[in-house]
DNA sequence: CCTTGAATATCGGTG
DNA sequence: CACCGATGTTCAAGG
């Protein structure tokens, strides 16, 4: 079945227009209607942070949470935004249409003034589908917890997510010598940071067990050259892992079919 | 079917029809133009991960960097996307309309299949403005550099941007009884990371100076409780400094005529 | 080109 | 509500 739902649209409209249109067609349930303008607009923003920016041909996205874009026509990212849960008001001001936005907790403001409008409309739009990602990664540490010597044969883990001092070791056992050993699994690229955090949790154990020597390795996809030199620095080990996606069977047929 | 001058606009067409549309006013200069979608669709996309998105009411923006942003009428984040650089094809599939993206390195591609289209937009918009933001970090270190006494009494500072082993220091003084103090300023909220940070520069300074004791101090807007903790555990202190925002001129009278 | 760190990060899960 | 960790993070800066 077709569901054609109501957009209203309106081109080229003046101030004025705009707003007796938008307040014709948004303002009774705004928390329902996407809203959608296009024009050469200049923006203030007072927030977190607060910038300006000056007159430029944008598109700006009202949704139906609150959230407020404004898309330069390049970058994936909104030059300037308000999250969800913000309230927006539309005037005029001194002949130019202004949407106003306001956010609470943490306080922001932004301002958008038009000196042109192109197009806006309004659409009551529903999608209840919610994403699935089907390349569901199999767990690094399941991997390695039911299967030790993937990383060193003898290696027995005895508990994952062990709280020490500095944080939370993911996984920590004993080698075949009867040495603490320290796994640290980081899902993507390892960075200097992980060196430090295992670091930490390598003299937490040093200080708390009786073993002078403890071993930590570094578990993760990719370990750039400076991370190694650095774990070679600290005595560290180090372990590159490969990723590995299982797919379910219906997803595997969907694939096939759509690419 | 309404035409303007800068901005070519089609509602409620069939694929066929917007196939047309797009290849007349799009396809000659995707670079210079962006495309509007809003319409009844579902997203395959298989790359970094690799997903699905059934039927539902969305809003698709292709940009003139070849970004392509699958918005729902929820949420900040586009559901699905294709970074800049992406090239996109139209055509029809059994009568429904298909967007297809693909990205090379990384190897990515989305496939979006329309069963309704209630409106397409194709616009040239111009805008060169950047934004400018004030109140930065730099400017934090700026505050502290012309008056001390902001984070303690008698503090001399002496140095910014010093180098040591570790890296880079923000701050580098000495207080009251001419013991060297350390800062380390973070814009927004600080994290465990910035402590490992700060004591390896206390640690280097012990080192490379003659001084016993060495202060180190975490400047920023917001330490969580846990930052504060490990800092305590380690004997560093913290500063929970305020966002002063030092306008220029101009900006000043702009946020006071605008806000 | 690779790597690193910041972000008005956003977003979801957990206590 | 606060905090933590992941993100198909994106993005800009620096080597």
């Amino acid at each position: 079945m077709v569901v054609r739902r109501a957009i209203k649209i309106i081109t080229n409209p003046e101030g004025e227009e705009a707003l007796s249109f938008i307040k014709k067609h948004h303002q009774k349930k705004p928390e329902k209607t996407v809203l959608h303008i296009v024009g050469d607009c200049m923006v203030e923003y007072d927030g977190r942070a607060t910038s300006f920016l000056d007159w430029g041909q944008r598109m700006i996205l009202l949704k139906q949470d609150g959230n407020v874009l404004v898309h330069q026509p390049v970058m994936r990212e909104p030059i300037n935004w308000q999250p969800a849960g913000s309230k927006t008001k539309f005037y005029t001001e001194e002949e130019l249409f202004v949407v106003s936005t306001r956010h609470m907790n943490p306080s922001e403001k932004m301002k958008i003034r038009f000196r042109t409008i192109l197009l806006i409309y309004i659409a009551q739009l529903r999608d209840t589908s919610v994403l699935r990602i089907v390349g569901m990664e199999t767990d690094v540490v399941d991997q390695i917890v039911s299967d030790p010597s993937c990383i060193e044969e003898g290696l027995r883990i005895q508990k994952r997510e062990k709280q020490v001092k500095s944080g939370m070791i993911d996984l920590f056992g004993y080698d075949k010598k009867h040495v603490p050993v320290i796994i640290e699994v980081k899902r993507s690229v390892a960075s200097i940071s992980s060196v430090h955090q295992l670091r930490m949790y390598v003299n937490d154990i040093r200080r708390d067990s009786d073993h002078a020597e403890v071993r930590g390795i570094l578990c993760a996809p990719r370990i750039p050259d400076m991370v190694k030199h650095l774990l070679v620095d600290y005595g560290l080990e180090w372990q590159e892992i490969e990723r590995k996606i299982l797919l379910h069977d219906d997803d595997q047929r969907s694939l096939k079919e759509y690419f």
